[in-house]
DNA sequence: ACTCTATTTCGCTAATTAGCTAAATACCAA
DNA sequence: TTGGTATTTAGCTAATTAGCGAAATAGAGT
């Protein structure tokens, strides 16, 4: 899960997940789409894999990318949930008195 | 926005937002839970103010911190939204085509 | 003015990161 | 096996980052 939102710190890989949202594409459909040399758009790519945001499928000489959206969905509801938000009630967290602080 | 993702990507970052998350905290308060010093800490309270992703709030001596969970909850669901992850609505949403797949 | 306490700013270092070019690998076709 | 296309790996540099201790700032109490 940390290997994820490291992914997702980098705007490039962002847009890449959202190019990758209608479908797989090859690295170079991705890359065609940047300013950036082929490498280190690669580099790219080898991050999200290590985050399992993306699976990786050759074909040929071609590989495509997909996007696992699931799993990019259960990193941020798992935020969002340990932070409060939506409708999940945190079951750490009993709504009264955890640990008043007192100094 | 680029900058709450830069923020959200470090494990002490997003453990400070958490203990947000139930009130105020003084930066004190906040430092006792790791074992970090307190200019490291200092220096993260800086990555969160500039995300906006919290306010200050000078007491005497003490800073109190306190989660703007507002400007989180957008940046995630702006991710979502732009990502194609459904009921990310924070307000109205055109709650109608989610099969899109294909390419 | 002095002295606590709370927090930040200042330098510094070590580790990580994003970018590049050049070279290597993988596969396909002739 | 040679050649061509697609992609990655290797090796490098510059910039950023997280961490620290020491010093500076800020407010409150004496």
């Amino acid at each position: 899960m940390n290997r994820v939102f490291k992914a997702l710190a980098d705007p490039s890989r962002r847009r890449i997940l959202q190019l990758l949202r209608d479908g797989p594409l090859s690295a170079g459909d991705i890359a065609s789409h940047f300013d950036l040399a082929k490498p280190t758009l690669s580099g790219h790519f080898a991050v999200l894999r290590e985050a399992d945001l993306v699976d990786q499928e050759r074909q040929g000489t071609t590989i495509y990318y997909r996007l696992k959206l699931s799993v990019l969905e259960e990193a941020l509801s798992g935020l969002m949930d340990s932070m409060g938000i939506g409708q999940a009630e945190p079951r750490d967290a009993p709504a009264g008195n955890m640990s008043r602080q007192g100094k």
